[in-house]
DNA sequence: AAAAATTCCGCAAACGTTTTCGTGTTTATA
DNA sequence: TATAAACACGAAAACGTTTGCGGAATTTTT
């Protein structure tokens, strides 16, 4: 790569001091403007640059904001990098994306490294592997000093920093409710382990739609399926059942689009005989025949309001106090709820 | 934010030089162990870290990997970055994701702001706008001031830099080959607009099987879809004529499974009355109904190659001449091919 | 006891920028 | 003609780090 033309080169150009350059760059008043435009032709013809690491240095500021996600290719999680990607760029900053990959050591390590200076404040959500361990230590230590955090979807409650969650608890309860509306009475759940928070959000409001509608909790309708082994096989065990549930909540689109592929595969009719909600995030919903009502959760909007809370606090115009902001998911009915 | 401790700092508190404490913190054998101990044990307990943009400045190295690309919420591209990212890590460098939104104003910007010193080199895809309107002069400034460049996927042939791409051609080719193969003589092409190079690509394949096959080739059979305008009713009039194509060649997931969809609507049966397949790079296709024969992508395996020639690039362990690597896409068979 | 070697540390430059303050020269004012 | 003002520019510090070199003090060698 070629060397990079700076002030100190056009200042030898043209003998005159480093700090002439720059004021004549900056059309200061007390450069005459014969030397101004002469510089500022030079420095044109060259392309002039100012460093981006020297003004950062100078002013304590990178105008960058690092995001850490478990994965990328998730597609909620490039939803909301896109919101936080949108937002940071109209204010001027710039996105550093680091991957967790669910792995605690990659997560204290990415932390590590962002915070040494090369970025302004950090979005996080959390990786499996921290849900599961409970240790926090890495961000106790950014919030002992004041470093700009924002946690989202992927939360810790008592962690004293912004933080923007979905309403995962009200988004299950709507979509029980649907599903009660149509008349479905044995709703099974698919839901993660319980060390994921969403998974035991849902599963909470889950049960709360249940207890409103004066419907027995079968806990043997409750599935909790382990992503690291077979899904199909675990989802099979749900649906190949002597006397298989009229309804399917899963707590996400994969669990939900495998669920009605296996229901199909038994022959059994939807949303007639077991009806299909599944939360979501991406495509395949609208995609499976027939297509699965969803409860959609609004990524981009989160992306949005994550960089906004952050760079208030980067940027000193936040309250002192922590927010937390609750993004409501809505229900898309499709077909595999809608009976004629 | 607190601010960070510094080199000066602890200096200061041990009446010592600054510079001592930078080679105590290095354990050189310059600095007696009694003042390294002391220095040490301080910086640990208040976390030093080096500031990273002093030391970038210093080093005139960013360890920063700038990757530009039209859009994140799209599985292909998702993949390509997390390939980027998995080498890049190994490396020990971080990405920098800037989105052009297909848009040639904030590409060009993008690239201005990256190149000002914050990356050592960038990796980009071209927004389509770009590819409208053949507009380069930002790619050969950089070229010119040989900053480290690899373009992926959607790439310009006649700029000087490496490049990675997928085999269109030859994905096209394999896949209408297959479609010849399982009796299928009226295969329709749903392609992208002209200006873009992956769309026009594709046809290039499409054509060269449909001559290496005798089958004749008929334009109306090949349809342009303008991605500004309503999918479904541009796909419907492929769809609903009075004599429908026997298969669908589709240039990606979204075209294939709109095609599917409505060719159950008209009351086709898939594969017999019409077979479908699309290039795919997410998970649509899998869980459709039939599930939809995919041209895969390897995105992946496409960032790693990238992110590798980049680095290779700016470590100036590449060879002189630019790369061009050409990575084979394979064909998944599904069930919407699939006859028995 | 003198010379040489070793130990331990500080100075200063370098990376590239901005900005305050100072200074010498020219021009305008009294 | 002396003084004040205006003009045009440079020096230097600051951001935080690394590192070659020099030097004082101590220790070892001859």
């Amino acid at each position: 790569m070629k060397p990079r033309i700076t002030l100190k080169k056009i200042a030898n150009e043209f003998g005159v001091s480093i700090s002439t350059v720059s004021k004549a760059l900056k059309d200061s008043h007390e450069i005459s403007e014969e030397t101004r435009e002469k510089i500022k032709a030079f420095a044109g013809f060259y392309n002039y640059k100012p460093n981006s690491l020297a003004l950062q240095l100078r002013n304590q500021k990178t105008s960058v904001i690092g995001v850490i996600i478990p994965e990328i290719v998730h597609h909620f999680f490039s939803t909301v990098i896109n919101g936080i990607e949108t937002y940071a760029n109209e204010k001027g900053y710039n996105v550093m994306v680091c991957l967790s990959n669910e792995s605690y050591d990659k997560e204290v390590s990415n932390i590590s490294v962002l915070t040494n200076g090369s970025v302004d404040g950090l979005i996080v959500s959390l990786a499996r592997e921290t849900q599961q361990n409970q240790n926090f230590k890495h961000f106790e230590a950014l919030i002992k000093d004041d470093f700009p955090l924002v946690l989202f979807d992927r939360v810790k409650d008592d962690l004293a920093c912004d933080k923007v969650i979905i309403d995962d608890v009200g988004g299950a309860y709507k979509a029980a409710n649907h599903l009660v509306e149509i008349g479905k009475r044995r709703i099974a759940l698919l839901t993660t382990q319980d060390y994921i928070t969403v998974g035991s959000l849902r599963k909470e409001g889950y049960l709360k739609s249940l207890v409103k509608n004066d419907i027995g909790i079968d806990e043997s309708l409750i599935y909790k399926i382990d992503d690291k082994q077979d899904l199909y096989e675990q989802i099979k065990k749900v649906i190949f059942v002597k006397n298989p549930p009229d309804a399917i909540l899963a707590v996400n689109e994969i669990y939900a689009a495998n669920a009605l592929k296996i229901a199909k595969e038994r022959g059994l009719t939807i949303p007639n005989d077991i009806a299909i909600i599944g939360f979501t995030s991406g495509l395949i919903s609208e995609f499976t025949s027939p297509p699965l009502t969803s409860v959609v959760q609004h990524g981009f909007l989160m992306g949005k309001q994550t960089a906004e809370l952050l760079i208030n606090r980067i940027e000193h115009t936040a309250s002192k106090e922590y927010q937390k902001e609750v993004i409501s998911p809505n229900l898309k009915i499709r077909q595999s709820t809608l009976i004629k």
